[in-house]
RNA sequence: UGGGGCGUGGCCAAGCGGUAAGGCGCGGGACUUUGGAUCCCGUAUUCGAAGGUUCGAAUCCUUCCGCCCCAG
């Protein structure tokens, strides 16, 4: 059976491939070339889309013996991911570009362009399982065993049929047995440090590309408190994230916290971080993956960000592809823009963007 | 030179006789396929200056220096 394999040049991937030839595989790896980050910026830091990771892709690739090709994704990353990722930030909302690399790029163009290679999948090096629920026909996002490496939260968007031709190899495994097997291969990806930052933000500083990447503007606007006191200005409210208490360029006896980030008015509101409780919210352009859309309330674990604790809730259905979530317990700094994600069990359900 | 207030690390700021809280910032670390998020650790022998009182002062007294406010 003919797989394609994602390979972005790290350590999970270049196992995902290895393990799927072993198995007898016709497998193919590619990379994809998301972003020219050649453009005059000097040495790459970034990571899954860095020239120093194309390399290391090929080398691994040529160590197994599989064919390797790269597709030239730059438009649809541009116009997927990081055109609305600068628009997010300048709209006061924290984007999440992972999310929509993965299904619009890797689970939409990949997907398409790997059909028409004749593969019958493809695989990613993501730590998340899949089975098919015998009762409903549909199939399932699992977590992945690890749970600390878990990464379903990313792929919550992703449609039923887009899983249906999902591999996830090394989904079963703990991220030290992917270490060791890629030691016992002898894989050049093996003790790779894990990939940190927005891969397209090699240097981190991500307000300035926002601002390179957009039109020059006068961005700056009040820092007020909850009673609407002036307390300062800022540079523009995409330097600000609900719960952010570095950077506010405030000083006051007790920390403050970004509260809310006010988009017309270009205000951010900050208070103290009890301030940031909050016992719901709600979330647009739900997907349900895993299960069919639920005709009435229900209980389920939820995460409001990637390296949130999941939380019991109760999810209630709203019209026009929006849920209500009710925590049990208040959560800190519900952020819009960030993605809730349901969980039962290790079941993803789905999830939709913080209102 | 009439009245009042204030000067504590780069910044904000507690302390008001018992031997320098806290926050920001900064430095370091952890974590990490989002988010300058979160989490650790560190960061003033010294309190505008000089004298004095006291066993002991940033805290009391004196003088000086520098700010600010209200009057004129």
């Amino acid at each position: 059976m003919r797989i394609v394999v994602a390979m972005s040049g790290g350590v999970d991937s270049s196992v995902a491939a290895a393990l799927l030839k072993e198995d007898g595989h016709d497998v193919v790896g590619i990379s994809m070339q998301l972003h020219d980050l050649t453009e005059g910026h000097g040495p790459s830091f970034g990571r899954c889309c860095a020239l120093d990771d194309y390399h290391d892709a090929k080398a691994v690739a040529a160590r197994l013996g599989i064919p390797h090709y790269t597709l030239n994704l730059e438009s649809s990353f541009r116009h997927d991911v990081v055109e609305p990722f600068v628009a997010d930030y300048l709209a006061g909302r924290t984007p999440i570009p992972c999310t929509h690399c993965n299904t619009e790029v890797k689970f939409k163009s990949l997907v398409a362009r790997s059909r028409a290679l004749g593969a019958a999948h493809v695989a990613t090096g993501h730590y998340a399982q899949k089975d098919l629920d015998a009762r409903s026909g549909r199939f399932r996002l699992l977590k992945g065993r690890d749970a600390g490496k878990d990464q379903s939260y990313f792929l919550w968007g992703l449609t039923q049929e887009q899983l249906a031709f999902a591999l996830f190899p090394v989904g079963h495994l703990e991220k030290s047995e992917v270490r060791r097997l890629a030691a016992e291969r002898e894989l050049r990806t093996a003790d790779k440090a894990e990939s940190q930052e927005i891969c397209f933000v090699p240097d981190g500083d991500y307000a300035a590309f926002v601002e390179r990447s957009a039109v020059a503007a006068d961005r700056s606007g009040p820092i007020v408190n909850r009673e609407g006191q002036l307390l300062g200005r800022h540079a523009g409210v995409h330097r600000f994230t609900v719960g952010q208490r570095k950077g506010l360029g405030v000083t006051a006896a007790r920390p403050l916290y970004v509260l809310a980030v006010v988009p017309d008015s270009r205000t951010v509101v900050v208070g103290e971080e009890d301030d940031l409780l909050r016992s719901s919210l709600s979330v647009r352009e739900v997907n349900w993956l895993s299960i069919p859309p639920p005709p009435c309330p229900l209980r389920a674990g939820v995460k409001i960000r990637y390296r949130h604790a999941e939380t019991p809730a109760t999810l209630t259905p709203l019209d026009e592809g929006r849920v209500r979530v009710d925590f049990e317990e208040p959560q800190r700094a519900v952020t819009p823009g960030q993605a809730a994600v349901f969980y039962d069990g290790d079941v993803c359900l789905g999830g939709g963007w913080i209102e």
